[in-house]
RNA sequence: GCGCCUGUAGCUCAGUCGGAUAGAGCAACUGCCUUCUAAGCAGUGGGCCAGGGGUUCGAAUCCCUUCAGGCGCGCCA
């Protein structure tokens, strides 16, 4: 319906262009307005051309206005229905024209609704293209706390989105298993081991000293018994390292699956480093660095090898190799981004947390350097959530084992409420996720609101069926369409044709918090058309069409829930 | 010191590419259940869009600056 708008106007352009002596058919951009009295859509394209015109703005809305009546019989010849397609088209306030289309066309896009149910909300934006989201990729050497939680939903959504808009998702999550973080790992529960089985050894300063540590050196007892006991880490440390990080990913990956969300892939970083079997092949991270250096992008300077980032617009240049001959961090990151681009995506996606947003003009860098257009490669950021319990803050500090963990917050306060309030906000901005007002508040919960209103409605498709009158399979008449004739029905219509916009908009700038919007402001207009009208009446084609407004409202609710993450329950 | 993010109603937050009278939920107050689920609805009050300057037909939105909060700025991961 946007595109028909576009249409018009950008067709009324093109016979103005010549009178104007315009080179060429200026933008047409055309919106919503926010008060739907005036209108369903329009655009502001004559307030635009007052400079380049230097007429006044009404002026040249008035002209745009004429050259479009005058094309509208084409439109009509050209297969848009027996009908006009605009009530009117009108000038407003400084420049505005607006536009109401007649009723008839609205019935015919809600029957496209009815009849082609979810794929009439998705947009082919991506034509098959290959798009990899990283995110979460928490270290293994703890629980997911809650700011893993709000990654983890903002990542799922968003490649919800972008699979329903078209494109081919993968979603992978990053294994650090190769630094000192999961050795220190190790080492906790190796002296936690050694502790409990009464040999006192002393607790490591960058130990983890959370709860969790000891439950895995129970487990060690049970399954090892003191086998170990007296020996040093040193002989058997990589045993308790290994054993301890897999144990700590499988609970990761077990949270997560609670949480609802699935990877595809888990990359291990330490893989990236094991060079084949065959003689002369090298690992990941050393072909990677080779690569570069092909390029010219690597020198050596104090000992250490450098990559050129200040190339690509990074303030100093990063070391690979550090003077001791160990690999830096980011070496494995350079071979890592190497090889999402060597298995052919298209567009390279990193959720990471905002305290890692110095790293992104590095990384851009290494991407530019091996080819990836600039735009291609997107980095969202997750800003920091602070957990409160009645306003006070929670302590979260990994090292002192002291945080509220992600599982915790979802057995207490449920998933689908945790995963609803981390999508009402924009990702960039801070959020407060107070554990008790989330859960108290559970019957004025924002997700409980858009669930109930689904809930509702099966609940009337289950009358319904009992009374004999309709059911959802039920097939869609046009001729049952046309009964909708009250104000908040045409409402419920226009709003419901304006999802695949708000899809489209949400795919585009990779928001999901506008989905979560919409589908609360959807919610709403039915709540109060439920309280105002009865759905089943006595007036059988009546009836026939409310259920059908009903079935189209309960579709775009589970098309946008199911993008949520978030569950649509039949009963509540 | 430099960089990034944020500052909108009492609280938590939306606000599309610069557009019309800045919105929602919570909290407060007033009403609505013999009829499809009251986890709901109808209504009332609530604003120097942090402050100041600029750009223009037009700014919460763009630019500059000040203030406030958060996070970064290693041959750590």
């Amino acid at each position: 319906m946007k595109q028909i708008v576009i249409d018009t106007v950008r067709n009324a352009l093109e016979n103005l262009k010549e009178k104007w002596g315009l080179a060429a058919t200026p933008d047409v951009d055309v919106e919503v307005p926010k008060n739907e009295a005036m209108g369903d859509f329009a655009t502001t394209v004559a307030m635009g051309l007052t400079k380049i015109l230097k007429k006044p703005p009404r002026k040249i809305a008035e002209e745009i206005v004429e050259a479009i009546n005058a094309s509208i019989p084409l439109l009509e010849k050209g297969g848009e229905g027996g009908f006009d397609i605009f009530e009117s088209v009108t000038i407003a306030g400084p420049g505005f024209i607006n536009f109401k289309f007649r009723r008839e066309l609205f019935y015919r896009e809600f029957e496209k609704l009815l009849t082609e149910r979810h794929s009439a909300l998705r947009t082919d934006l991506g034509k098959g293209r290959r798009v990899q989201v990283e995110f979460v990729s928490a270290n293994p050497t703890g629980p997911l706390h809650i700011g893993h939680g709000r990654g983890a939903a903002v990542g799922n959504a968003l490649c919800n989105i972008l699979k329903a808009a078209g494109f081919d998702v993968e979603r992978e999550f990053y294994i650090n298993d190769a630094g000192l973080q999961v050795k220190h790992l190790g080492r906790s529960v190796y002296a936690r081991y050694q502790q409990l089985l009464g040999n006192n050894v002393p607790f490591p300063e960058d130990g983890y000293k959370g709860e969790y540590i000891k439950s895995i050196s129970d487990e060690f007892i049970k399954r090892a018994g003191d086998k170990y006991l007296n020996k040093t880490f040193e002989e058997c440390g990589a045993f308790f390292t290994n054993v301890a990080y897999k144990k700590m990913l499988a609970d990761i990956a077990q949270d997560l699956r609670d949480f609802g969300i699935v990877f595809d892939r888990w990359q291990s970083e330490k893989e990236l480093y094991v060079k084949p079997e065959d003689k002369g092949r090298k690992s990941e991270v050393e072909s990677s660095i080779d690569a570069l250096a092909d390029r010219g992008y690597i020198y050596e300077k104090d000992g250490a090898v450098w990559f050129k980032s200040t190339l690509f617009g990074d303030d100093k240049d990063r070391v690979i190799v550090k003077r001791d001959g160990e690999y830096t961090y980011f070496a494995s990151d350079i071979a890592y981004h190497k090889d999402k681009l060597d298995r052919g995506f298209d567009t390279i996606i990193d959720i990471w947390g905002a305290d890692h947003h110095g790293y992104i003009p590095r990384l851009k860098s290494v991407l530019e350097a091996f080819g990836l257009p600039r735009e291609k490669f997107r980095v969202i950021l997750i800003q920091m959530v602070a957990l409160l319990r009645h306003g006070e803050p929670v302590q979260m500090s990994k090292r002192s084992g002291e945080f509220v963990t992600l599982r915790e917050v979802i057995d207490e306060v449920g998933a689908d409420t945790t995963k609803f309030i981390f999508l009402t906000r924009r990702a960039d901005s801070q959020l407060e996720f107070d554990i008790e007002v989330a859960k108290e508040q559970s019957a004025e919960n924002p997700v409980f609101y858009v669930q109930y209103a689904f809930a509702r409605i099966s609940s009337i498709f289950r009358q319904a069926e009992e009374r004999g009158v309709g059911s959802q399979k039920s097939e869609v008449r046009s001729q049952d369409i046309s009964a909708l004739k009250e104000d908040e029905e045409i409402s419920i219509i226009k709003r419901l044709l304006q999802y695949p916009m708000v899809f489209e908009g949400a795919a585009l700038s990779m928001e999901p918090h506008r989905i979560t919007y919409y589908l609360q402001e959807l919610s709403g207009v039915f709540h109060s058309y439920y309280n105002k009208h009865r759905v089943i009446s006595d007036d059988a084609e009546l009836t026939k069409a409310r259920l059908s407004l009903c079935r189209a409202v309960q579709i775009v609710l589970e098309e946008g829930l199911k993008i949520l993450g978030v569950s649509a329950p039949e009963r509540m």
